[in-house]
DNA sequence: TGTACATCAGTGAACGCGCGTTCACTGATGTAC
DNA sequence: TGTACATCAGTGAACGCGCGTTCACTGATGTAC
């Protein structure tokens, strides 16, 4: 069993550490091992060596862990899309690149967080909280298309916001499609990452950049 | 229980009737209503109305009865969209349009199928003849993406099946955030086909599609 | 046309199993005084 | 510093349930002659 170094909690030792979080992990590993339908509320207690009923003093159900796996999968997801963006730096287009390096490569590195965000089935508007932690994850996005969009001349601008939308959509798209790091994945004659950004790069000479406002370089 | 009237065989009345297709259609009820992960081999036999052992003269598990779902889904997927491209008739671009038009059409009328198809973990690798299915319905998508990029000078023509490719990934990415004719569905400010349409046009303008061809009416 | 037989779809009873959930409980931690 | 008490995380036994799967069977259909 690994504790994860990254969350700052670490393990307090009370009774059996911190079940809450551990049963994350157990939720975690067994999606990545059978897929987010392939694991019961017994599995993760069993996997974190717990009774059956101690879950049930953290999460209402099942789908209450579920839930729980997607919002921290969002949370990070955010955090990783924040780093990768680097507010634009060096220079807003190669920071636009890396934003959808970022998302693929969350794509591929953590499967288990992907699915249980995406595919788990946990319909969107049903939890206020996981709805924030999705919308935080996209604002990354939103604000780097308005970025994106404020390097062209002000008449004729697209909306940051469908831009945001057709940069989500095709990365999801070629995420979802070709670059999981599990089973789920297609064969494709290339890395997503190059048909990413090639993707990428027609798209915003369609949309006239990098054009009349000049290459930021 | 409802009799499909588009696939030409009806009920033979035999036994039971016509047990095999009862059961992939119970299925797909079943997936409308609960999701993928949602219903079990003795679920579809009680929608069916026969034992729980009845099943098994058809399918091996249920894992066998989805995969023929989504083989199913895969068919008439490509059925779908080879009608809807019309072989780039009035002309191509508009041939084009009308086939991501479909796309989305499929995911929001037939949920169910497009379930079991992307989502419901089935490993593309595993099942040939579903993957040859799969195969069938993107090379719709390719053969169109073909006379698409003929349409510009033969020098600089990207490859067709990047074309392809990127709008499969645009379109499924579109489909499966917004698209989507369940719960599974996140709210957008539009509809989606105007999304993927913007999305395409400015990705065929990337390409300098309409241009230096002449747009073709 | 009729009879005997082979085929095979569906039956229904049975089984072991693991899941979800509850319950009174235990025992460690935290806190009031 | 010590004692009594409240809190609460985790126990373990128990339960009913439905699932997957098997089995010998039944009875309708198809076919050989």
């Amino acid at each position: 069993m690994k504790w994860g170094k990254g969350g700052g909690q670490g393990p307090r030792g009370y009774h059996h550490g911190n079940l809450r979080e551990t049963l994350v992990r157990a939720a975690l590993a067994l999606i990545a091992e059978k897929g987010p339908a392939g694991f019961t509320f017994a599995d993760a207690a069993r996997w974190a060596g717990v009774s059956p009923a101690a879950p049930y003093r953290h999460f209402r159900d099942r789908d209450a862990l579920l839930a729980n796996v997607a919002l921290q999968g969002f949370e990070r997801f955010a955090a990783m899309l924040t780093t990768a963006w680097n507010d634009g730096k060096p220079d807003v287009l190669t920071a636009f690149d890396n934003l959808g390096k970022a998302y693929l490569a969350f794509a591929r590195t953590e499967p288990a967080y992907y699915s249980a965000m995406f595919e788990a089935g946990i319909a969107p508007g049903t939890d206020p909280l996981l709805r924030e932690a999705g919308d935080r994850a996209f604002a990354v996005l939103r604000d780097a298309a308005e970025r994106l969009v404020a390097l062209m001349p002000a008449q004729g601008r697209p909306p940051a916001s469908m831009v945001a939308l057709h940069v989500w959509s095709m990365t999801h798209g070629i995420a979802s499609l070709f670059g999981r790091g599990d089973a789920a994945r297609r064969s494709l004659p290339m890395p997503p990452e190059e048909l990413l950004e090639a993707a990428v790069l027609i798209y915003l000479r369609g949309l006239g950049l990098p054009g009349d406002a000049g290459p930021p370089r």
